[in-house]
RNA sequence: GGAGGGGUUCCCGAGCGGUCAAAGGGAUCAGACUGUAAAUCUGACGGCUCAGCCUUCGGAGGUUCGAAUCCUCCCCCCUCCA
């Protein structure tokens, strides 16, 4: 058994805010199990890394013996968290918030117990709430105090439009802390203001405050934006491993320790050792390709991860041909097909002009050779291997 | 309701009658380099049947030999006043 202070410790590690401490801490020496909400709004389809870092703290959670209020944002996402936007989201629709929610479901169970999760939907009050609720619900919160939230603030002052219902959306949020009775809500840092409307309307609803908790935002690979499905900066857990393994050695050598510090579950006193290790020379890339293996094997298998890394290094280091890539079957005609059809229709170039740049750049190659004559073409015959870059490869053959 | 400012290629942002497929930056992609899909450097960056042609500058018309640039109407955004 865990005594609370235990458990405090466990919680606090990698955390950015608690507040409050104390009322955590109270709350966990009740010994009753806590009600613990995250929302997530149903518009990325699919979890990234950046979303595992809360996950991970819930399951930290469960581990403790607490219950896992998993919310599905679907009345919530019809709005679009305004949070750090700096333009106005466009409503989702009602199918595809609910197409969206299932992904969802389906993906959080890699990580979360089942058994002690409560999957929800706050349409399930929100849908109930009449206008004069809603109204009475927006009564308490003031344009001043949400302009006070800095996106809003520098959107405002910006000269970007903001549409009022975005000023909803936090106090729905807020809202179905109310309504799950929660005793604890997660959210990343950019969701402080919006847990702290939480807090506020518990006690107008004569409750007492939930405990507010948010964790670091994970960089996207872009090494800027936070990590964000619509940024294209991400990296799902649902993705291939060496699409996973790939796009985490591109991480800067700089930015690969934030990454290290929020997703490894190796031991604080390790991840200190690495970073001495890298201060007195020791190449960034092999800590990198530890921590690649680790979170691979974390979604797939260890054996996925070496075999990640075996691609990695035929493909990169001795620049080899991977064994495994799309088949593709080309209809030919009469005559020949030029090499710039077959990268257009093959997928590896979005359009023919892109394909006669590839190769005025030398980045064509078939089966190995570099293609240097814009005009080539193929007939029918053996399949070939045709390569774009490093990266895009495809076996295609004539027919 | 009134006055003013603005909508440009994926994003930001110049251009304000021909020299504009449209400066510059970012993103992206390619090449070089590298023990990394790091960093750095170089280049490309609308499409096509590619030394030529076609389509783009909020939308629709118009003026002109010629328009992203001028005019008319419409749509959208912002600011100030009420």
């Amino acid at each position: 058994m865990t005594s609370a202070a235990e458990a405090l410790e466990i919680i606090k590690r990698g955390a950015q805010d608690i507040l409050l401490e104390s009322e955590l801490r109270e709350r966990l020496q009740s010994g009753r199990p806590l009600r613990i909400k995250a929302g997530f709004d149903p518009t990325a389809p699919d979890l990234h890394l950046g979303h595992t870092v809360l996950i991970n703290k819930l399951r930290q959670f469960q581990d403790l013996g607490h219950e896992v209020l998993f919310l599905i944002g679907d009345f919530t996402g019809m709005i679009g968290d305004p949070t750090g936007k700096n333009v106005t989201r466009k409503p989702l629709s009602r199918d595809e918030v609910i197409e969206n929610a299932r992904t969802y479901e389906q993906q959080i169970f890699k990580i979360l117990d089942p058994e002690k999760t409560l999957v929800m939907f706050n349409s399930s009050w929100m849908g109930e709430m009449s206008a004069a609720d809603l109204i009475g619900l927006a009564a308490k919160h003031t344009v001043a105090r949400m302009l006070e939230r800095d996106d809003f603030h520098k959107r405002y002052t910006g000269g970007q439009p903001i549409a009022i219902h975005e000023f909803l959306y936090p106090l729905v949020q807020g809202y179905d802390s109310v309504a799950l009775k929660a005793d604890v809500e997660l959210g990343g840092t950019d969701q402080k203001f919006n847990l702290l409307v939480g807090r506020e309307l518990q006690k107008h609803y004569g409750q007492p405050p939930q405990v507010v908790i948010t964790m670091p935002l994970l960089v996207g690979l872009d090494g800027i934006n936070k990590m964000s499905k619509s940024l294209g900066n991400a990296i799902g857990i649902a993705e291939p491993p060496n699409e996973m393994f790939g796009k985490l050695m591109s991480i800067s050598d700089e930015l690969m320790w934030s990454y290290i510090d929020l997703l490894s579950f190796e031991s604080s006193a390790m991840i200190a050792h690495w970073k001495k290790e890298v201060v007195q020379g020791r190449n960034p890339r092999d800590i990198k390709v530890q921590f690649a293996k680790e979170i691979v094997a974390r979604f797939h298998s260890q054996q996925a991860a070496d075999a990640a890394l075996d691609d990695f290094e035929t493909r990169f280091k001795q620049h080899a041909i991977p064994d495994e890539m799309p088949e593709i079957s080309l209809a030919t005609g009469a005559t020949p097909l030029p090499i710039v059809q077959i990268l257009k229709q093959a997928g590896l170039t979005a359009s023919t002009s892109e394909a006669l740049r590839m190769i005025e750049q030398g980045g064509v190659r078939l089966n190995g050779e570099k293609v240097s004559d814009k005009t080539l073409t193929l007939s029918p015959g053996e399949p070939v291997v045709v390569q774009v870059g490093k990266r895009k490869f495809a076996r295609v053959t004539l027919r």
